[in-house]
DNA sequence: GCGACGTTTCGGCAAATTCCGAATGATGTC
DNA sequence: GACATCATTCGGAATTTGCCGAAACGTCGC
């Protein structure tokens, strides 16, 4: 009944490793000796964090040829870590492009295989006003709704070459919001976030930053968004200034001292 | 623009002060020599370990006289263990109460100062049902919503003992949901939930359990949930059984692989 | 089949971590 | 003021960890 942090902290807690798991929220697997590049260890050292990553859970691995794919295992290891980054410090890789990178990163980024961020965010408030998503019955949840598509949506998706039928056959759920750390509000999860996310970077709306897991608008993306969902350049301006938390709670309750 | 996770890892990663979090997580203040006998070490390693979490941000010290008691930092701290909590191993400390203490996690437990569980995600849904609590005009947000007292709720959260001017007075948000990482909705935190949370335990409807942060409901709070709050037993029944996650993704996006 | 390449396993070294007991500070009690 | 209590700092021992290079294993291309 009670947690141990201890096990899975214990695999983070190594800056290789970290690198390791940072990287592969962008959800692209990564082959083992880029990894140990991107680290800066050898391909040895990098082959003993790997394997302590898998037996720990927290990444698997895909054979294919002599390369081996490693990503993380599933989306509630991105969406703790996805947590756990609102209390980490962020590394200023490079301090030219460090600015333009932290504003990308709450502009738009992949959270695991879908799209999170200001953008994430923007497109779930959107196709919920458009009427082309409505919430299943469920609960009156505040979190963690399941979504359907509706009949006007139907083909407006199919128009930007999302396909439905695939969405619904996967082994996932369907449609469903996920909490966004950086903007405090949920973006699309799910199989049809993954195919939307695939599909806008696919039609080169969203280009990938060279460095992180940044995703930056480009102009083609920023006329269509605006076209398509009604989404303007002003939506995308990250609500809460950085630096302002959930809650400041040091005025919490008073402890019961003696 | 890269998240460095090992430095908050690292602190997390030794048994002694997963422990001292985990403890932490009642919301509970708590005196270093407390915690080093819960730890089952040395004072002194003990308060070796609390100046690092000190110093690293994830717990904060106030002294009094002899005494010095820790606390979690803040709420976004909670908040990222309660996330983190969701991919770690459950530790069964004793095999006899293992089974109940589970359940009364998933039933209620404090998340940091506020009530977490089924229990808190119930009491959520009705305070918006009976119309005590209605969503400030927000953006349509799906989490992190923020809330406000009705005209009708005034008086009625009055009457169970709430001082709604003193929630007010504190420097933090007054009332707002946060993910609930188990029910994977929302329930209530913020200054009211607060508030509320330590009114339910103060009139005896919810007693903490022996070991650990879970909460049972009293017979006598059954009686006055329903009373009140128009809460069944048959809501307390967390949702989702354990087990079934959020998305089990792994038939995720196709990789662009070679 | 042969060499090139990507990856993992093994042995060993350097550094960091965890822990304790003894000593020191600070506070409340008599 | 003397003493007990709570907490911290210091020094040192045992253990774990991170890292590398060398070697072994599989796969690909010729």
């Amino acid at each position: 009944m009670d947690t141990d942090y201890s096990a899975v902290a214990r695999l983070l807690a190594s800056p290789a490793r970290s690198t390791v798991v940072n990287v592969l929220m962008t959800g692209r697997p990564m082959a083992a000796g880029e990894l140990a590049r991107l680290a800066g260890i050898s391909a040895s050292t990098m082959s003993g964090h790997l394997g302590e990553l898998v037996s720990g859970g927290l990444v698997t691995v895909i054979t294919v040829g002599r390369h081996r794919y490693y990503r993380l295992a599933n989306a509630e290891v991105a969406s703790a870590l996805e947590a756990l980054s609102m209390i980490c410090p962020v590394v200023p890789v490079r301090s030219l492009s460090q600015a333009s990178g932290q504003r990308s990163l709450r502009t738009a980024r992949f959270c695991y295989d879908h799209l999170a961020g200001a953008v994430g965010v923007a497109l779930l408030t959107r196709l919920r006003a458009l009427g082309w998503l409505a919430a299943t019955e469920g609960t009156g949840s505040v979190a963690g709704q399941d979504f359907e598509v509706t009949a006007t949506g139907e083909p407006a998706l199919a128009e930007i070459g999302i396909d439905l039928e695939s969405c619904r056959r996967m082994r996932r759920h369907f449609a469903r919001s996920c909490l966004d750390w950086t903007e405090r509000e949920g973006h699309l999860a799910g199989a049809l976030g993954a195919a939307m996310a695939a599909a806008l970077a696919d039609q080169g709306w969203l280009t990938p930053q060279r460095v992180g897991r940044g995703l930056a608008v480009t102009s083609h993306g920023e006329r269509r968004l605006q076209a398509v969902f009604g989404i303007s350049g002003g939506d995308l301006e990250s609500s809460p200034p950085p630096g302002e938390g959930q809650a400041h709670a040091k005025a919490g309750r008073a402890p019961n001292l003696p």
